[in-house]
RNA sequence: GGUCCAUUCGUCUAGUGGCUAGGACGUCAGGUUUUCAUCCUGGUAACAGGGGUUCGAUUCCCCUAUGGACUACCA
């Protein structure tokens, strides 16, 4: 059987978008289910888009997300070089061969030209195509006597190379997630395949790298579709068979229309990156908004895949067992950040405490507390089930670390009654007693106090939960007070008699 | 405008020529927790519309509608 090799091939103009993440997520997946290779190649073609900082971002974030590289820049391999400016003049080659042919052909027009051309015939209610209605009209190397565009350029006058559409014909080719199709060549354009600056565009060097790099499959973007009559136009002009085609489904906006955009995530709030770009127009990503990357993953892969069992989820080797390309759907799946919240909930309380301590520590820090590891771990225990993010930790532990110093009016309003100092001064001197504070110890005694003398249960916990925690909220309140100890809770309630007794 | 693609609960989706159309997120309601959150249980909610084909269509075909992509010397 054939060896599978896929590649993702973005171009470093920007950071890498989340359904770019998608698309390599689906190719390296393949390739492992199927013992193959995932290629990396950079498509570098457009000199004026190239952004500084894309290649190593691309790099990045796809070893942040777990997806490994076969063969690429870094990693190396037998069919580089895997950036395709490293290789224009092999495209060259490629270029006049099709000249060569005579399926390529030279076009000398200027943009300007085109240009005009277009608008003075949308004014007339018509579409302006390069194709072979009007080529003959147009300055090329069809339309020109021979000596004409051989002077041409001799001159050196800039030129691009246009592959040569015939006029009428049907091509059939077949999509693995959408099926067969059929489109007309006459409805397809000249496509430029060498630019004037002398690289390839986009088509030329793609069909040329897969072909050259024994590309098995070829898994991209939806947005690809429309030319892929053009790309099959061209195997069969070079004669090599083609790969085999999946094209993927967009990711779409969690609300109103469209794909997904970077707009949409300042918007609402959410990431559209998975690392943050620091250059220029700044972008924030998963990684710093606190997710893990095996929860970012498990929410992307389900867009627009799905196992077939009800399992939700998936480490990535599982991933790779269960994934197939057939159970791609066909329809654009709109992106819900809610859903991304809630795997990362899973994927945290999936986390040994230890781990989620030595995370945590270092909020702490910025929050200017520390603790040793097997209090935070002690600690962590009793909150993670009640957030997503480690960053959210704070927020459920902050009076762990310091004593309330303003109570919530509210609480003190409806639950601070005549005789709530009296009762916390009696609890106090219960509590003083005790030499083990642990909740199991703690608890019984209290418990059995109020039983005793008939105290109302509801009355003295809240007011003893508002001088620890200064509002209604938190963990079971013997966990607290033993964890912040004997010395801190007594103070607490002592502070809280005094101020609330006002 | 032209070409191509798509359409099951609000969202991600399963599914079959005959099912009470299933699950998850969200939401709502109860329960647990004398707090809050979590958690548990339950509920709500969908086959875009119209024609066919068929004994029977959510499922197959056609049309319409809607959405999307593409339509650069960008990828």
């Amino acid at each position: 059987m054939e060896q599978i090799r896929v590649r993702f091939a973005p171009s470093p103009t920007g950071p890498l978008h989340i359904g770019g993440v998608r698309t390599a997520l689906y190719n390296y997946l393949f390739a492992k289910k199927n013992g193959g290779t995932f290629i990396l190649r950079i498509e570098d073609t457009d000199q004026a888009r190239f952004v500084e900082g894309a290649e190593e971002y691309i790099m990045e974030s796809l070893e942040w997300c777990g997806i490994k590289v076969d063969e690429g820049i870094r990693e190396g391999g037998n069919y580089g070089p895997y950036r395709q400016s490293d290789k224009k003049e092999i495209f060259r080659q490629y270029a006049d061969m099709l000249i060569n042919k005579g399926d390529a052909y030279y076009a000398f027009d200027t943009p300007e030209e085109l240009e005009g051309m277009r608008k003075d015939l949308e004014k007339a209610g018509k579409t302006f195509i390069y194709n072979a209605e009007l080529r003959d009209k147009l300055i090329n190397s069809l339309s020109l006597k021979e000596n004409e565009w051989k002077e041409k350029l001799e001159k050196g006058e800039p030129y691009v190379i246009r592959y040569k559409m015939p006029r009428n014909e049907d091509i059939h080719f077949d999509d693995i997630i959408r099926g067969h199709i059929v489109v007309n060549t006459g409805t397809l354009d000249d496509k430029v395949l060498f630019k004037s600056d002398r690289m390839p565009t986009y088509h030329l060097a793609h069909i040329v790298d897969d072909h050259l790099m024994k590309i098995s499959h070829v898994i991209r973007g939806e947005e690809w579709l429309p030319s892929l009559p053009l790309h099959i136009m061209l195997y069969r002009s070079f004669g090599w068979d083609p790969p085999l085609f999946a094209h993927l489904p967009l990711l779409l906006k969690p609300d109103g229309k469209g794909k997904l955009s970077k707009r949409d995530g300042d918007k609402m709030g959410f990431p559209v990156f998975p690392l943050f770009w620091p250059y220029g127009e700044t972008a924030k990503g998963y990684r710093e908004d606190g997710y893990y990357p095996e929860a970012f993953i498990n929410m992307l892969v389900l867009l627009g895949w799905n196992p077939g069992t009800e399992q939700e989820i998936f480490s990535m080797d599982e991933l790779i067992n269960a994934f197939s390309i057939d159970r791609v759907g066909k329809s654009g799946s709109r992106f819900d950040p809610e859903k991304a919240k809630w795997f990362n909930h899973q994927y945290l309380q999936n986390k040994t405490n230890t781990q989620i301590a030595i995370e945590f520590r270092d909020y702490l820090r910025s929050h200017g507390y520390q603790d040793d590891i097997i209090r935070l771990e002690a600690l962590v225990g009793l909150v993670k089930e009640r957030v997503s993010f480690v960053k959210d930790l704070w927020e459920q532990t902050d009076f762990f670390f310091r004593a309330p110093d303003s109570y919530d009016q509210e609480v003190v309003k409806k639950r601070w009654k005549e005789d709530s100092a009296k009762l916390l001064i009696e609890l106090r001197s219960q509590l003083e007693n005790m030499v083990d504070f642990s909740a199991a110890s703690t608890e019984p005694v209290i418990k059995a106090w109020i039983e005793k003398n008939g105290y109302n249960t509801g009355a003295i916990m809240n007011a003893f939960r508002l001088v620890i925690v200064g509002t209604l909220r938190g963990p079971h309140i013997y966990d607290i007070i033993s964890w912040i100890g004997k010395d801190e809770t007594i103070k607490r309630i002592d502070k809280g008699v005094t101020l609330l007794s006002k």
